[in-house]
DNA sequence: GCCCGTAATCATCACCTTGACGAGAAGTGC
DNA sequence: GCACTTCTCGTCAAGGTGATGATTACGGGC
């Protein structure tokens, strides 16, 4: 570092992986672009710091409630890790943080907000090829979809995909569909039941489907789940 | 995003939290700080882009082969987090990608290269604000060390501390002393060699010291612990 | 109302992993 | 040889897991 050189000033992006469960399918929130490079491909959503002041945490933020309407404090949002290779946007020096959103099924798909165009599209379709997105976006959903199926083994991420109530048929729907294997409804409702303040029960109970009305629960306070609701595959076991 | 609006650039600093374990204790590379702000302090080692070009996993090894001497493939060195908040630097607006490095015990603490008295200093002394960090440091090496701690328990990180060959005992103590927690050597010895691909046996054995002679490992090809080494704090059980 | 299908929940059992701990193996120092 | 140390193997009870049977509680058709 000589004396004359001067320290390189980039451009700070924030891109958002937005998982839902959807339609039976883990599904990733896509905008498309409508400006070159890549103008009409498939992108995550995000977007530039919006000043030289704004907190990159807060920016992702305001990304996702600008993509999804949602208010950050409601969802779980957390920072997946960042891309600084130098040819990763053709036009200029550009370094992602990228950041996990895990939200519920949405009554209105991508309603909010000035969002152009963003809509839900299922992960498969993205990680096998058969569409294709912008950037090293692929690679950064895939990093985010490998994130969220690890935390459902050790955390209590798996409540974000659901409604603030929730039964243990929903819970274990989420954990079968985000793994893509499936799972024993009497092993997986012991286990869940009997992790220590993960499930609180209502009190209520479903009415709807042809079986037995199933028991309410909301998420408790647990944010690691105690014994870990560890998957076959993917792990070892 | 008004079309006369610019992109706002910011500088971009590599940190590094590189540990090992010397003398019995965790410790943790640090540089004495000469210019302001912070002047005198101490600060983890790190620094910007050498220039716009520059990948950020390359600085990051750059950065670490300057200060240790150590070349990148050798050893353990992934991303930690980015730390972007407005007001790190009183300068001007830094975020920083930290990184987590583990190195061995290093014969020579700091010989390498140009690096302004680095040193190595135990953790403790730094977490229990015995001594304290410029910037937000002493959050970053926070969390570094907890990332470490729980890496021991999924990934064959452990080795990373360890000589090329090194014992059962050798790998129990790394887990000790990073979890701060005693362990029993007989259980441990079962768990670790009973772990698929963790433990390469060279044949070999120690001469030293004044019980049996102890089996020499390498590392295997896992990563990932086949059945984890769980801590019994921290996590649950 | 009764039978049936469906889904939720409870229960049982064999197996495995874990932690606690005893005991032998294989060196060093005196 | 003896004391001491450390490594390594074994045993056992307790608890978690997967596989699977049984029971509960609803809706729907007749």
């Amino acid at each position: 570092m000589s004396s004359d050189w001067e320290i390189p000033a980039v451009a700070v992006a924030v891109d958002l992986v937005v998982l839902t469960v959807r339609s039976a399918r883990l599904q990733v929130l896509l905008v498309e672009r409508g400006i070159e490079p890549y103008a009409g491909k498939l992108a995550l959503p995000g977007g530039f710091l919006a000043s030289e002041r704004e907190d990159v945490d807060t920016a992702a933020g305001r990304e996702l409630a600008e993509e999804t309407g949602l208010r950050p404090e409601n969802l779980h949002l957390e920072q997946l890790r960042t891309y600084g290779a130098p040819n990763r946007d053709p036009r200029r020096r550009v370094i992602a943080v990228a950041y996990l959103a895990i939200v519920p099924d949405l009554p209105e798909p991508t309603a909010g907000g000035d969002a152009r165009s963003a809509r839900w599209v299922p992960v498969s379709q993205v990680l096998t090829r058969r569409a294709t997105l912008a950037f090293d976006h692929q690679r950064i959903l895939s990093d985010g979809v490998e994130r969220a199926r690890s935390r459902l083994e050790y955390s209590a991420l798996a409540t974000a995909f659901c409604p603030p109530q929730f039964t243990v048929a929903d819970l274990r729907n989420v954990y079968e569909i985000v793994w893509g294997e499936t799972l024993d409804p009497r092993n997986f409702h012991r286990k869940v039941t009997g992790v220590a303040d993960f499930l609180v029960p209502t009190g209520g109970h479903t009415t709807k489907h042809g079986g037995r009305p199933a028991a309410l629960y909301r998420r408790g306070t647990a944010d690691v789940l105690h014994p870990p609701i560890l998957r076959s595959t993917g792990g070892w076991r």
